[in-house]
DNA sequence: GATGAATGAGAGTTCATTCAT
DNA sequence: CATGAATGAACTCTCATTCAT
């Protein structure tokens, strides 16, 4: 009825797309790419399943598009570790209790899954093979030898001790512990002590 | 009248049986219940898909199967600490050095398939539920208070620290570092700072 | 919102599992629960083998149905016997004639073939146990009663009488006589002959 | 170990035959084609399935074997006719009461399984359609004639009346009543009114 | 733009048939 | 001859994707 602006209709597009992404984000984190059925994104999100394919060609580019966005925004999580007050140890306590938050914990999950699943399509590979451990330990690199230097942290091959630490954070996201009660998140003090001399 | 005795019959049967068991372990702590094609495991067990069918009435009893499996194996592993020489810290450090060898990490990340998964027979999760951390804490309860009482680990509540150290193991077995080179396992030592005070 | 509406939706899903079922009892009637392919009812029906799922859950589901139909049916037809005018000879006839017509026919030998299939399922074999001869000859005592009193009809147990007069036609029905020029279905005056001192 | 000679071992394979083709009758006769398993016959008859293809090449053959045994039979059985004592109708009494046995009934059963199912192979669709009913009334033709003439049948067209009464009685075996208590076979009394005038 | 009915490729499962013993 | 383990074609059912409205 009411003919809408090409710029309304972009603002409808985003959302739309953003609304998308996030419930898509949600389920597949929890299910991974087979388990996750194109009904139940749409559900989450509140649409018809018809819809998504105006904004996504398909499930696998869907589940690309989330990916992608998972490896810039922790990228850019990690980062962030430099504009944060304290010592070197101080910084690392902050950015691991933020990793270890809900939200953030999603984007681990479905990297997680993107690196479990087997059928996942080519450019998802890639784009985790050459952006994800290697580029954080990249950039954590000065703070953990700052850290090392100043007695904070222990000694040792600074790229394995990011290395470990990043693995083991990462692995207790991948446990969905809000979800299962079996298992019980470590304090940040308590995996800490793994850095600890 | 039979020309194989019942007694071979009966070893062929077993075989297949155990062959199976393994192909699907491996595939299953893989991929999931959903994710994993029962031609998957015929073909990693060399056999054909029809017989599978022979041994397991379903894919999901044949999931079931391995799960129960995998809590018996697992609650059995964790029993043989006691067996261990040494201090409680000296046990403990060879349990987590069992824990982390390639055999036992596929029970794990069954378990953590079965856990995550939705699509999940009911059987699978009573398993789960009435079996895994509790279990495993009961079991671990004596040694750890013992460690604390000789000074080798932090204090504070025992149940909580085995709750967060098997979880950072846990945690750890998911990733299937074994095929992924993103991720470095810690050495023990490095893990045991965890519970040291 | 919504381009069809509620009412649109409703009609063409209304048309479509009456079209299903339509085209199921032709099929299943003439070869039963295992004999019949879904693809030969989605044929039938001019629809996709996938669609038939979105109106039945399977292939059993929709076998019950139509067995309840069948049953609900055929019990409705016969109450419509004293309906019809005339001596009890006379409304005799017309069931009788009724009965054997086509459309009638497949009701009787898809129930004939649910009662002969030993895969079918608990459901459907309490429909048929609890439902048919019983039922029916509760119905038509009275009538059959009365054609005795007026002389219409031979002596004996009137319940006994019913049965093998029903009996007769349920065999009849189940020979499938449109298709198969060997039989020939005998004229209704001469079926009445049974019933005549 | 014994080595037998070869009239043994015809023998032995004739009693197999036999065997099998027994057992063979009875699940097609109640299941169908079809919804026959060879495991079943194979059971049924006490063998292994593995030996069924030692006596026959295929399930369809096995069926085909069947139907040509039970269209001879039948054929047999209604000459038989002739060298009964009594009037025409006395013999076409005692010939009704021969063919509602059980074990006749299994013929009949068995080729109204060939005429409904539409998998069945060319061969037996070849064999009904040439032998049966056609034949049957050739054979009657003279004996309900000479019961016309003597006043003991209706009067009409004997082959249509042949055709009608055979029509009826194949009905009712079809519907298997030895193991369905909702129905109940007449007397052949009863079913003899059909002829008379 | 939005819906949901419709399709069809592919996975799970069954069973006739083969074959090593 | 006899067995039952093994295979593979075919069937049921699911779900990503398309399309009429």
């Amino acid at each position: 009825m009411t003919p809408l602006n090409e710029q309304q209709l972009q603002k409808i597009r985003d959302e739309r797309k953003e609304q998308i992404m996030e419930a898509a984000l949600k389920v597949f984190a929890r299910r991974g790419l087979i388990g996750t059925k194109m009904s139940m994104i749409a559900t989450e999100a509140n649409i018809s399943a018809g819809l998504l394919y105006r904004y996504f060609k398909s499930k696998n580019e869907l589940f690309i598009s989330l990916v992608q966005q998972a490896v810039q925004e922790s990228i850019a999580g990690i980062m962030e570790v430099y504009k944060l007050p304290g010592s070197p140890i101080e910084k690392i306590k902050t950015l691991t209790d933020e990793i270890l938050q809900e939200d953030g914990q999603l984007y681990f999950m479905l990297m997680h899954q993107a690196r479990t699943s087997d059928e996942v399509p080519d450019e998802v590979n890639q784009l985790i093979d050459k952006n994800s451990m290697k580029t954080y330990i990249d950039i954590l690199e000065p703070l953990f030898k700052e850290g090392q230097e100043v007695g904070e942290l222990a000694a040792g091959d600074p790229r394995e001790l990011i290395s470990c630490y990043l693995s083991v954070l990462s692995g207790l996201m991948t446990l969905d512990m809000h979800r299962d009660e079996n298992y019980q998140m470590p304090s940040v003090s308590m995996l800490l002590r793994i850095l600890r001399c």
